[in-house]
DNA sequence: GTGTATAATCTATACGTCTAGAATTCTAGA
DNA sequence: TCTAGAATTCTAGACGTATAGATTATACAC
């Protein structure tokens, strides 16, 4: 391996200078010792070794992201979003999917640690207390992107959570069945220990609760197959649902395909909503009403904000610096209208 | 940070022999101060730190994952076999993508290098000359998932390939549609710049030509929405097809919408088959007849190769150890009848 | 009790980089 | 030409770890 040693060497200068220059600081050279450096540097392939760099200056240019799963489209997407913001400053992602195993993330978080993340950001996961303090004990910042949102106050004041507003969003999807005249409806919700699901939930029933009605919830999976089932069953009720809030779009997909399997037509007789506005929802027949939530955006947030709270930290008096907002950034959701209710 | 000299300070022995424990070797300890040690690392909270490991052993126990687009379904599965394989065996995955950059690719080879990483995988992505000869002076591992065929065959054979026959895929789609009694048949193409796209094309031409028939090419992207457009200009020529091969299941998907929109019925008046067979495809309405191409085995198996040909780079003396296959390993499709062809 | 083989431990150094502090060269004003 | 001050360069550790080589403790056979 060619080292800044061996290039100084070829070069005729110290290491020091060698360093000056790959760095561009934090010291001046000259245009000729520059030169010579640059030359040396092509002539041998030299590359610089990012490992002995982050263990000498405490720094890995690498952020850990722990998702749940990465082949599910809303997660793939906030990690897009991150990762194009992240590249852009020259950082780079290590990741891991906890596939809901505390085990697992427990493993991946001394991982992080282990290697000197600069970073992390959870995307909803569960938040276990010692984890957080464990990664809190050697004052990595951490971004949380929709939280459980049982954790006390104190905890969520000292964490920096971007989330979107999942209550609102199943407010909005009740109020809009509730206007359309529905009344028997029911809410097939994701996966229990997933945080998020609860939520919608709650926004939904909230809305259903000003006009005195209840809608029975089905606790599903995250899977177009929970989804599908769950329809299924509620479709064939003596008295089944007019409408149904499904808590996720692949859910919703889900109960499409069931609508048709037994002939229901959509939106005439049973009115579908999603939620997530993935991809495909605009492609499907019916093309599904559902509820957008800036998915992309939620990624590019909480790198931004990840890599200001690693700034702050760098400089330590954080005094002039640019403040991390510390609690909730509340992202909105919007109703898409599409064909489907 | 603790580090491994307090531990040995609080334990009451040397350095040495707080590594030999926290590794298991490679000299043995006795269980005195295996127990000391022990005590020492709870009571401290000490954490192994990789970045010093790598530094010294020069393995960081990282792959770096180059991929197009982490937020496509077919590349995330492929991306969760990889993870999943390389985490039973204490790696973790750095990715990055490289949106069809050529630079940004760049960018990310050379942190790949930079950051010590053990090995390589890069998933449909050109396979540039240059790019290759640098990993290859760092002597790291690669793994290609789905090449760009037209490299040289001495490239290949040095390379290890894990393919998917997309050839054949194409073929057994031409080859059913054939079968179907269609004749007039059109193929909507992924992105052309993207290896993979071409093969399906060529494969089922070839099916095609046995019936002295050929296929109207279209050539258009990735997304739902581009298979949408070409799909709605061709349904719309005077002569249109009475059946479509849409390269992947997102441009299906397209297709499946403009039928819908210009009243076409599907397969009565138009047969669709998609390629990929992503998760969604079962639900569709109708259900979409599909090849389907082993996704997260790719990975996997891609993971398992390239282990085995860091393990091997390790012991040096490559004689006894198990031997990864270099050149091509083509991993099989089949086709999936449903209901839309 | 002696000698020997083995196990356990310690000492010291290297991995490749960054960066204070010392040393040197350069610049410009007198 | 001389000199203060700036610009540049070099020297010399340190970051935290792993591991040869040296050293000491232990076990066992006689």
């Amino acid at each position: 391996m060619v080292t800044q040693n061996d290039v100084a060497k070829r070069a005729g200068v110290s290491n020091a200078a060698v360093s000056y220059v790959v760095n561009n600081g934090p010291r001046s050279t000259s245009e000729a010792t520059r030169n010579k450096v640059l030359k040396a540097i092509k002539e041998l392939g030299y590359r610089k070794n990012n490992v002995a760099r982050s263990l000498k200056t405490n720094s890995s240019k690498v952020i850990g992201l722990l998702i749940p799963d990465s082949s599910n489209a809303f997660f793939s997407e906030v990690a897009k979003g991150i990762e194009d913001e992240i590249y852009q400053w020259g950082y780079t992602v290590m990741f891991g999917n906890t596939a809901g195993d505390d085990k697992r993330q427990a493993s991946y978080i001394e991982t992080f640690i282990s290697q000197m993340v600069d970073g992390v950001i959870f995307v909803t996961t569960p938040l276990l207390e010692e984890q957080l303090s464990e990664i809190s004990a050697f004052s990595i910042p951490v971004i949380v992107i929709d939280p459980e949102c049982n954790l006390d106050d104190e905890t969520v004041e000292h964490l920096s959570v971007v989330s979107v507003n999942g209550e609102g969003g199943g407010y909005l999807a009740g109020e809009y069945l509730l206007q359309k005249g529905h009344k028997n409806m029911a809410i097939i919700a994701g996966d229990q220990k997933v945080p998020p699901a609860t939520v919608r939930v709650e926004g939904f029933t909230e809305a259903l609760r000003a006009a005195s009605l209840e809608a029975e919830v089905v606790w599903a999976g995250d899977h177009p197959y929970d989804g599908y089932l769950a329809a299924k069953e509620l479709l064939q009720l003596q008295n089944p649902p007019t409408a149904i809030f499904a808590c996720n779009d692949l859910l919703a997909l889900g109960v499409l395909r069931a609508a048709a399997d037994l002939e229901i037509q959509i939106p005439e007789n049973l009115a579908v909503v999603g939620f997530d506005d993935i991809e495909i929802a605009n492609f499907l027949c019916p093309r599904l009403t559902t509820i957008c939530q800036p998915k992309y955006e939620m990624g590019q947030i909480a790198a931004k904000n990840l890599l200001k709270k690693i700034a702050n930290s760098d400089t330590e008096n954080s005094q002039g610096a640019d403040p991390v907002p510390s609690g909730v950034t509340l992202l909105d959701t919007e109703l898409i209208i599409r064909e489907s209710a």
